[in-house]
DNA sequence: TAGACGTATCTCGACGTCAAGATATTCCGC
DNA sequence: GCGGAATATCTTGACGTCGAGATACGTCTA
């Protein structure tokens, strides 16, 4: 039986107690953890992909073009929805991840509506040296964790998504391993 | 024995296997997962601040000055350091919570470098009033889980933030309950 | 008690994001 | 094939945050 140092969230849950001991705070017990820590891991991973000269938004966008298979080509619109972010938040990543030489940009001549974003070999190069630092980041946050604790991270995890309803048809394209959607 | 439907990380995971089936995607499923769900939680707390007027950032300064007991007073550094942001941040927010007379400030008289953040009459009032429907909306999102579950996500979280070396020092006056650290 | 160092806060400029709406193109019912 | 609805993308203005550095004040040491 070990006993566990207090955390910064046993630290506001103690706080509460004080003020408010008629409070049922055993829901912001999870979601404040949950808040904080992908906060915290967030800023572990964008320390590698700053190594790496990326913004964890530059590679996001890259990953998911990579994953998304030969001709690595996306929509603007399949980027807002895997990458859960605004129309106007995915016109400014491309612009300036063209001005990088990482993707490029044209009409569908099918659909005159349609963008396609391509990776270019540039961006694709890019993304591949960060891959792998970034996956052995990734593993490395999680290697303190017994296997016991991380089957439970990942069980608690997994039903979380489906109470939220989160759904393949949403990311199916995207969504990096480093991602922060808004 | 349930089928369960697949998220939208398990959609991630998939095209990387169909590309690079050589990847451990093991840590992308925890994180990944992390990431998402805090942002999708995230987007349902906004919810509820917006309908009582206010910004989940606004909510989560004068939740950390109320839960820090009377007088509900703090200086701009203990809310840095509770609530994750840098010092420039703290400034820009007291300001407009000031100008919203939600909290005032004043300097030390005993040490002329600290400034003391105080939550109004007015503050208080709204964090009261918006308090409940927060609590009762947290709640609600994790209505779905089963206790296995929930247990589950609880202990891992725990774990993972004894990993992160978060300890209770950090955030003891502060971190809400809605909060989206930076 | 003067200077050097440390601490607390604020200022400034840049950046990434969003919400709302503008524009261009296609689809559908008649 | 025409007009209206639907779809896809881009534009604009506002906002919240950060990083780096400036300023003010306190502490310590010789």
């Amino acid at each position: 039986m070990v006993s566990r140092e207090a955390d910064a969230i046993d630290g506001i849950l103690e706080a509460w107690a004080r003020e408010r001991p008629d409070l049922d705070v055993s829901a912001l017990a999870v979601i404040g953890r949950l808040s904080r820590y992908a906060a915290l891991v967030q800023v572990r991973l964008d320390r590698v992909f700053a190594e790496h000269g990326l913004q964890s938004w530059e590679f996001d966008v890259l990953s998911a073009l990579r994953r998304s298979g030969a001709p690595y080509e996306l929509t603007p619109g399949e980027l807002d929805r895997a990458l859960l972010i605004t129309s106007g938040t995915t016109t400014h990543r491309i612009q300036r991840l063209e001005a990088r030489g990482f993707v490029t940009r044209h009409r569908d001549e099918a659909d005159r509506r349609i963008v396609r974003v391509r990776l270019t070999e540039t961006g694709r190069a890019a993304h591949e040296a960060t891959h792998d630092a970034h996956a052995a980041n990734e593993t490395r946050i999680l290697a303190g964790l017994s296997g016991a604790d991380r089957a439970d991270l990942l069980s608690g995890l997994q039903a979380l998504g489906r109470v939220l309803g989160d759904t393949a048809d949403d990311a199916v394209h995207a969504l990096s391993e480093g991602e922060t959607p808004a």
